[in-house]
DNA sequence: TTACTGTATCCGCATATACGGATATATGCA
DNA sequence: TGCATATATCCGTATATGCGGATACAGTAA
């Protein structure tokens, strides 16, 4: 039960919301590109998407100095539902579809993170089997 | 986007979550029937309903002295989609359990509230239509 | 090693929120 | 009226949580 309202809790905060939409569509992402998308400080990206991974929200994983964070694809049924609720608000939502317009400058100006991994169907239209 | 943060903050509290996932069936219940099940104090029980129901998420209405409660049936369908997930946890969650067992027997006892309506499949195992 | 970059964590501060006894308000009834 | 019950709100307190600059900790390359 206290697991559960954790859960919630993670969804109730406007920057972890807005990280969790962001990697609904499959991608992975270092810090760096997140802070650019959301334009917060360092610290502030890091921390959420620690206490994100910290309960399995999201997985982690190294490349040379970066850390490249995604959705972890083997969530509770329960809780892929209620990111299903997201899900639908990504078309809706004006400060979601912005941040989703962001992301995809930041990624094309490839400022930064040559590791990055888009998700599939951004990754040129031709082969799709980033996951 | 503070809106959709403010309504996942509502269900990140423990109180919250389990008087959500009662009325999930579709009852409708006063705030003594809630206290005696949850064995919490009356100000804590009322401030969390009437705090979701600020937000929309239960409707009220009075009867006499008594002040009824029920899930708003018209929730916005991404809503709907997050308290599917509390809905597939009734069945595992030990607390959620013992809550709804803690439910059937007050209402069983009838020890207060002559005006609650029952969930239809508890209210005589025959007619069901409510939802 | 040293320098540099990306990321995680620390820390003091500010704010939000929950608690629950006490109290106010509302309704029904005598 | 006045009392009793049900509910809502107040209020002081305790706790939780977010913030973000500063700093520590990788990992890479020279």
């Amino acid at each position: 039960m206290e697991q559960v309202s954790a859960f919630f809790k993670l969804l109730g905060e406007p920057i972890r919301l807005r990280l969790i939409a962001l990697f609904l569509n499959g991608g992975s992402y270092c810090v760096c590109v997140l802070v650019d998308v959301l334009n917060l400080p360092q610290s502030t990206v890091s921390r959420h998407l620690s206490q994100l991974r910290k309960a399995g929200l999201l997985l982690a994983e190294r490349r040379g100095t970066w850390m490249h964070y995604r959705l972890n694809p083997d969530l509770p049924a329960w809780q892929q539902h209620a990111l299903e609720a997201i899900r639908q608000l990504q078309h809706r939502d004006t400060q979601l579809l912005a941040d989703q317009k962001a992301l995809q400058q930041v990624l094309c100006s490839d400022q930064c993170c040559p590791t990055v991994k888009k998700p599939a169907h951004q990754a040129t239209a031709s082969a799709s089997s980033t996951r």
